[in-house]
RNA sequence: GCGCCCAUAGCCCAAUUGGAUAGAGCAUCUGACUACGAAUCAGAAGGCUGCAGGUUCAACUCCUGCUGGGCGCACCA
């Protein structure tokens, strides 16, 4: 909604440029700021400030020329001023608040700016190895990746959730060899374990629930053999463990996408005769190379550092071109944007599959690598090293089962993606009571109870048709009713920027302005006009209250 | 050695992508419950945004060079 007021104030604007003498082409794109001071207006543009150089004119002259020139709907903007070093300020007028309030008290959806215009989007993200269960990254990685999801769909889009599986490799011959070992050991033969094996208890656990199916007959079988039954097995029950996890945790994927489908239907040689076709493969030493550093970006710096094995000199691939191929399945499935979400340790990947997937036919701005920085785990006040090898980490479910999934999910989703997390295992189970979730989780709650007791008293409306808005002439109420207007901006700017984080913040701040209103403004009254119009505004923040937590997959409960 | 990420209040983090007086929470101090939930509110205090230059009307934000921390740099995945 505020986004139709953004574009009406832009072509007015762009008039009045020209009217200044600005050439058609030298127009920036206008664009505007939410101030943080309320007496710098609800909108802000600084289009003066860079105009001003280019017409050799004084800032402030253009902005008050602009001014002049410019007409403005009164119904929307009660007044436009000219501040500081050239900014115009724009005022929102009280009846198009009050549209907006109204509006939000309803539940109607009018925070979704619809810039996606259904563009199909593809997210890929946590794609663990299926030889472990889910770690504290991965936890970030799926809150981070499920609300920019939300946050997608909401702006327009129509965002995909994927999860690669990787159940093909070495890793995963090492991962069955495990099981064996651990399958003779549970049965009484003594082994060496190696350490290069995954030598975590959710082995042993496979070991056990293959014992419990099958008993002991494949002991007579030898290693080999042993890991080719073991191996899929071990990897479906990992792999159900995975889903398991996140069906706790909150987040569902569209589609479980599995390598060895990749293999199954020849997509990796399809994949490699395209890039052969596009002149992108040489051979050299035997082995037959992605020429990734001849892929270039607008500037024309190379994509990649170096040149990337996809065949080996024995005749396998690497990991690249399954990878490869994958990307270039989400191509041909339609996808136009394609987001991958990695972990810290795969930063150095981003320029071989950014160059593969703009040999692909994607522009490059159409693929985003956002990579989930480390989660360190503090324990005792001692960094705490995670290591599937030796099994001795937080896994996902640890991390759930102390906190919660709610509590978890805020956690990671405060922060922005690319900062160090230090997660303190011991604080964050102190914090629990004090965890920032609970402060907002207790506004929504609140309202709930609010609204249960005008029931009560037989004050509640459900028309808000008739209340008066501006009776909410109070700081407090001005504030929230301001904040509310803000949520769509809030929304897209977040999706845009691929910022789930920002939306906490915003919910904080709501959360923060409700309880100051709660305080100042009691809404129940005997003044039956201002008790309407208070519970209008009650509505609206409880109902954004609501809709921000789901987009965090966080839930928003009546009482706590 | 090369590349990527980070450095902001005592602590943990924001700052609408270059905007106006750098903001929340925790911790500290002062005050507020016989009317809708005190998991709350009001107030105080806390800063040379790691250091040094540069770019411009404007720099936490961009550029260069340092310092310190993390992570990568395979014919592994």
């Amino acid at each position: 909604m505020l986004e139709q007021v953004k574009q009406s104030l832009r072509e007015e604007l762009k008039k009045a440029l020209k009217n200044s003498g600005v050439r058609e082409d030298d127009i920036p794109e206008i664009g505007f700021e939410a101030p943080k001071h309320i007496k710098f207006g609800d909108l802000s543009t600084s289009v003066a400030l860079g105009i001003a150089r280019l017409l050799k004119k004084n800032p402030r002259e253009t902005a008050e020329e602009l001014l002049r020139n410019i007409n403005l709907d009164k119904a929307v903007i009660s007044k436009a001023e000219l501040a500081g070093p050239g900014f115009i300020n724009f005022f929102l007028s009280d009846s198009y608040l009050n549209a907006l309030i109204r509006k939000a008290a309803e539940g109607e959806v009018f925070y979704s700016a619809g810039t996606g215009a259904g563009k199909k989007v593809n997210i890929e993200f946590v794609s663990a190895n299926p030889v472990g269960p889910l770690n504290v990254v991965n936890a970030r990685a799926a809150a981070v990746g499920n609300a920019i999801a939300n946050l997608l769909n909401n702006a327009g889009f129509k965002a995909h959730k994927e999860f690669y599986v990787n159940n093909v490799g070495n890793q995963t011959n090492t991962f069955g060899r495990s099981v064996s070992l651990r399958y003779e050991e549970l049965l009484g033969r003594k082994i060496e374990f190696p350490e290069d094996c995954y030598g975590g208890e959710y082995v042993k656990e496979i070991a056990k629930q293959l014992i419990a199916k099958e008993g002991d007959k494949y002991l007579t079988k030898t290693e080999e053999e042993r890991i080719e039954i073991f191996k899929p097995v071990g990897l479906a029950l990992m792999i159900e463990d995975q889903k398991k996890s996140l069906r706790a945790y909150g987040v569902e994927f569209d589609l479980w996408f599995y390598e060895s489908e990749l293999h199954e239907r020849n997509e990796l040689e399809r994949a490699f005769n395209k890039l052969k076709e596009k002149g992108m493969v040489k051979e050299e030493e035997g082995a037959k190379w992605f020429t990734s550093t001849a892929v270039t970006d607008k500037e024309g710096k190379p994509l990649d550092d170096k040149d990337r094995v996809l065949i080996k000199s024995d005749g396998v691939p690497t990991y690249l071109l399954p990878d490869i191929a994958y990307h270039f399945g989400k191509i041909n499935r339609g996808f136009e944007i394609i987001v991958d979400i990695l972990g810290p340790d795969h930063h150095g990947y981003i320029g071989r599959i950014s160059a593969a997937v703009k040999v692909g036919g994607l522009l490059q701005e159409n693929f985003r690598v956002l990579i989930a920085q480390q989660v360190n785990l503090i324990k005792d006040g001692k960094p705490f090293k995670m290591s599937k090898r030796q099994g001795n980490f937080i896994s996902m479910d640890e991390l759930v089962e102390e906190v919660g999934a709610d509590a978890a999910k805020y956690f990671f989703l405060r922060r922005s993606l690319d900062s160090h997390l230090d997660f303190d295992i011991d604080l964050a189970k102190k914090q629990t009571e004090e965890n920032p979730v609970y402060y907002v989780q207790y506004a929504h709650a609140r309202i709930c109870n609010v609204i249960e007791y005008a029931k009560k008293s037989g004050v509640l409306t459900s028309d808000f048709s008739l209340v008066d808005y501006g009776l909410l002439k109070a700081p407090e109420e001005a504030e929230l009713l301001r904040k509310v207007a803000s949520f769509g901006d809030c929304l897209n700017h977040s999706a845009l920027n691929f910022a789930p984080h920002l939306v906490p913040k915003y919910l904080e701040e709501l959360a923060g302005l409700y309880h100051s209103f709660y305080a100042k403004c009691r809404v129940v009254t005997g003044d039956k006009e201002l008790t309407a119009a208070r519970l209008a505004l009650c509505f609206g923040a409880k109902n954004i209250l609501r809709e921000g937590l789901k987009i965090l997959g966080v839930g928003a409960p009546q009482k706590m």
